[in-house]
DNA sequence: TCTATTGTATTATAATTATAGTACATTATC
DNA sequence: GATAATGTACTATAATTATAATACAATAGA
């Protein structure tokens, strides 16, 4: 399980750290296959907003196939079935960390500090 | 003169991104105190957005004592210090890697993945 | 079967964000 | 003074985001 946290003063819609949060919780393997994650009102509760703000949430993820629904039981993290290339994913990783990098030079990140940041989230997991 | 980008995907309002890069490139010295930037309309045509929204921005700021404006002139940074705190920094830090570790779970890349090329990458430099 | 819990759907409302188009006031410059 | 460029103001429109309230359908479990 992973633990939701909404950036009120970031301007990035709710419903999109969600999915966002979801997704890395994924990538980080704190979330796994089948997993069932909050219901949709429960994290509504927890992060003091609207279900339907949940709701839209994983509805869009549903759509991406990243979760898995069943009304009556709950949201679960869903078995992934589309296979990529190792060769795409090394070009989606040159891609990934290039945008970034130039995300953080529009900040004045650097690239040790984006590293440094994603080190102190891998250690307090 | 620092380099304006926008970033569609991240959700992120127009209008705020031309703010943070702005106080972020003054904190940095990017930006120095009298220095003059672009024009509304020519920001505008640069990020192919509406000039209002490049308004909206160097109004938020004039009104924070940011910038300094001169009908008829243009717009200046204005002599006051810009102070990046570590925790806004720090949310940056989360939105940005949020969002792209995010992004590349699209792609079946694990945080771990993206951690070690960004290592290598450092290595590299 | 009954009940509680789950996701889902609907309608309504409001605030925010962005665009489009137009116009005006101020300033520098020729 | 004339002109061009500047920031500013205004109205209108649309899409997005979030909330509120309600209801319905499917499932698990007593």
């Amino acid at each position: 399980m992973i633990e939701f946290k909404l950036d009120i003063k970031s301007g990035v819609p709710f419903y999109r750290q969600i999915v966002d949060q979801i997704r890395y919780g994924i990538a980080s393997g704190r979330l796994l296959p089948g997993e069932q994650i909050p219901t949709v009102r429960d994290l509504a509760v927890q992060l003091e907003i609207n279900p339907n703000t949940v709701s839209k949430a994983y509805s869009e993820l549903e759509i991406l196939g990243v979760l898995d629904t069943q009304q009556g039981t709950g949201t679960f993290v869903a078995h992934k079935e589309v296979e990529i290339t190792d060769s795409e994913k090394d070009r989606m990783l040159g891609q990934i960390c290039d945008e970034l990098v130039a995300r953080g030079q529009q900040y004045n990140l650097t690239l040790k500090e984006i590293y440094e940041h994603m080190q102190r989230r891998i250690e307090n997991e």
